[in-house]
DNA sequence: CAAATTATTCGAAACGTTTCGGATGCGCAA
DNA sequence: TTGCGCATCCGAAACGTTTCGAATAATTTG
C-alpha cells in the first residue's frame, strides 16, 4: 500500500505537505496540489484510517447494537433499518458495525464498547422516554442520534417523524368517513411514538365527541402480523359492538387484520375500513393491499439518511440545538 | 483512556514489559505480571485498537458485503445470518461490519475495501461455482471463509453442509413411503448448493428406477413462499399427472407449497407428502407445521459458529488445508 | 572459579498520519 | 534600506502499540 512517504519521496516533498494537499488546506500551491493528487492516483493511495485515528481520534466506525430477541419489530424491518444505515454510513467513509447483544446486556455492551473508544458514534433505534442506553452514552459524551423522542434532557440530536400528526389525520380521515367505533391497534405502550399516537387517538376522539372505549384500543410489544390478528379478532368477536374501524401502527399490523376479516368473513371496505402507518417494507406497501390500503406515509427507508446525516454532523462537532428534525 | 503508559509510569516498569506481561509473554515474571495485571484492571486499561493496528496489521474487524436486492434469499434470513455472525465475531473481540451495495457494484465495493486495507476477513455467502467476488480477495490475499464450495481452486476455509447427501436422504424417505411422481422446488440454478442437490435428486430417481421428468423440478432466484407456492400450484394444475411428493430447498419454500395445497384442497399428508431442508428461521421451524413437516436439518443459526471459527483460524494463519468443514 | 545458560527487563525504532510552530523567499510600503 | 505581510513549504513531535536487539542479574554447568 502507497503511503505518504511514497509521494512525498516520489516528488521530493515533505510528507506534511502531501498531507496538506491531500486535506485540502490552503498553505499549498495550486501546482504542487495537482501534482500531489496525479502522483496519490498513480500510486493508488489510500490513507491508512488507523494511523489517522491514532492521531485524529476518529475512526470512521458508526455502530448500532440490537437485542438478539428483536426488541419491538421483526427481523424484517430491522433488516431494513441496517441496510439503509448501511449504504448511507458508506457515503460519508464510514464503516457500520453491527453489534447483537442478548437482551439483558445490551447496556453492558454500549459500555464495553464505549471503553475500547473505538465507535466514532451510535444510532439508538426506538428510544423509550428514558432509556438508559441513551443516557449512558450521552454521560460519555459519544456522540449518538436518536430516532423517536427521549424525555431526557440529553444533549443529542434526534430524528422524529410527527407522530401525534400523522395519527390525527388518521382518525380524521375516519370521522370523515362517518366512523363512530374507532379501534387502534398500536404497539409497545412504553415507547415515545406510542404515547404520543395515543394522545391524537384521545384527541381525536374527543374533537369527534365521541367516548373513549379501552377495549378499543390494544398495545403489544411487538408490532406484528399476529399483533393484528390476534387482537382484531377479540375485538369482533367480544360479543359488544364491533368496530368499524381500525388504525394500525404499521403496515405489518394491517396485513393481520386483513386476515383476521378475511377469516371471520367481514368486507373490507364495506364492514370494516382499515388505515395504516406505512413505515415498513417495500412488500407491505399500501399500493399492494387488496382491496388498497389508506396510509399517513413515513416509510423507514426515508429515516436512514436523516440519521446518519444528524449523526455524522454531530460527530464532527456542530451544535447540537440546530440538529433536530422531524418530518411532517 | 488509559494507556499502557500509564501503567508504566504507576509501576516504574517498562512499557515493553507491560505489553509484553498483557499479551501473555513468557519472558515476564510471574509476580509483575499479577502488578501489571491488577492495576491495568484499577485503571480500566483498554487497549487502543487502533494503534494496535497500526502495528501488528489487523484491525480487529470483519465484514460480509451483500447486495441490496437480497440475492439469492429474504429479508429474514439475512438478519438471521448478520445476527449470527455479530455474536460469533464478538466472541473473538472482533467487529462485525456490514456493507450494502448496489448488487452491480458488488465487485467494487469489495475493490474498495481491500484498497483500504481495513478489513482482517470477509465472510461469504452463497458461493456461485466461478464467483469473482471470491477470485478477487483470493488474488489480493484477503482472508475470506466460503459457505457453499465454489469450483476455483482458491486457497480459503470453506464451509457447507453435505447438500448431495441430505437430498438423498429426503429423496430415500419418500421412496420408501412408495411415492413414484416426487417433485424438487430448490433455488437458484447456478448455485454450488443447487447443482449438488439437482445432481441427488437424479440419483435418487435412477436407484428407484424412475424417470426424470422436467415438469417436476423448479428452480427460482429467491426461495421464497411465493417460489413454492407459485410451482407447487403450476405442477398440480398443468392438467398431467400431479406429483405426489415435494421435496424443498428451504422451509420457506414448504410454507408455500402447505398454502397452495390448502388453496387447491389437497391434503397433507393423506394426497401430497412435503419434505424439506430445514435451513431456516426459528418461525419457520419444521416443529410449527401442522401438519408436521419432514427434514433435513441445518439451520443457519448453527453455521454462524463454524463460519467465523474458520474465519478466524485463517486470519491467525493456519494453513488452510485444515480449514474445510463439512457438516453432514 | 570461569564460562555458559537462563530469566527478566528495557530502550528505541517503527507503523502512517496530523499538526504546531517555525522557516524561507518574495513583493511592497515606508 | 528596513520591515512587514503573504504564500508556500517543512521538521519534528505526537498518537499508543508491538517488537527487535541487547543489557543485566541470577543460576547452572564444566
Amino acid at each position: 500500500m502507497a503511503t505518504l512517504k511514497d509521494i512525498s519521496r516520489k516528488l521530493s516533498i515533505s510528507v506534511t505537505t502531501v498531507s496538506r494537499a491531500l486535506n485540502g488546506y490552503s498553505d499549498v500551491n495550486e501546482e504542487t496540489r495537482k501534482r500531489i493528487h496525479q502522483t496519490a492516483v498513480e500510486l493508488n493511495y489510500r490513507p491508512n484510517q488507523f494511523a489517522r485515528k491514532l492521531v485524529t481520534g476518529r475512526s470512521g466506525l458508526a455502530a448500532m447494537v440490537l437485542p438478539d430477541d428483536f426488541g419491538i419489530t421483526t427481523r424484517e424491518i430491522w433488516f431494513e433499518i441496517l441496510a439503509g444505515l448501511s449504504v448511507e454510513f458508506a457515503k460519508h467513509d464510514i464503516d457500520f458495525v453491527l453489534k447483537v447483544s442478548p437482551t439483558d446486556q445490551i447496556v453492558n455492551t454500549y459500555q464495553r464498547l464505549i471503553e475500547r473508544n473505538a465507535m466514532d458514534g451510535f444510532v439508538v433505534i426506538a428510544a423509550l422516554p428514558k432509556d438508559e442506553r441513551v443516557s449512558l452514552l450521552a454521560r460519555n459524551d459519544v456522540p449518538l442520534v436518536l430516532h423517536g423522542r427521549s424525555e431526557q434532557i440529553v444533549e443529542c440530536p434526534v430524528f422524529d417523524i410527527n407522530n401525534y400528526e400523522l395519527m390525527l389525520q388518521s382518525m380524521q380521515h375516519l370521522l370523515e368517513l362517518g366512523h363512530r367505533r374507532i379501534a387502534f391497534i398500536g404497539g409497545p405502550a412504553n415507547h415515545g411514538f406510542m404515547i404520543d399516537r395515543t394522545r391524537a387517538y384521545w384527541a381525536a376522539l374527543a374533537s369527534g365527541g365521541l367516548p373513549f372505549d379501552p377495549d378499543y384500543i390494544a398495545c403489544g410489544e411487538r408490532m406484528t402480523e399476529e399483533l393484528g390478528m390476534v387482537n382484531s379478532i377479540r375485538m369482533c368477536s367480544s360479543g359488544g359492538e364491533e368496530p368499524t374501524a381500525f388504525v394500525c401502527g404499521n403496515t405489518m399490523i394491517a396485513k393481520g387484520i386483513y386476515s383476521a376479516m378475511q377469516i371471520l368473513g367481514r368486507n373490507i371496505p364495506e364492514d370494516v375500513s382499515v388505515v395504516a402507518h406505512d413505515d415498513a417494507l417495500p412488500e407491505y406497501r399500501a399500493v399492494d393491499f387488496r382491496p388498497a390500503l389508506t396510509v399517513t406515509r413515513a416509510p423507514l427507508r426515508d429515516s436512514s439518511r436523516p440519521l446518519v446525516d444528524l449523526l455524522v454532523r454531530r460527530i464532527r462537532g456542530e451544535p447540537v440545538e440546530s440538529l433536530t428534525e422531524i418530518q411532517e
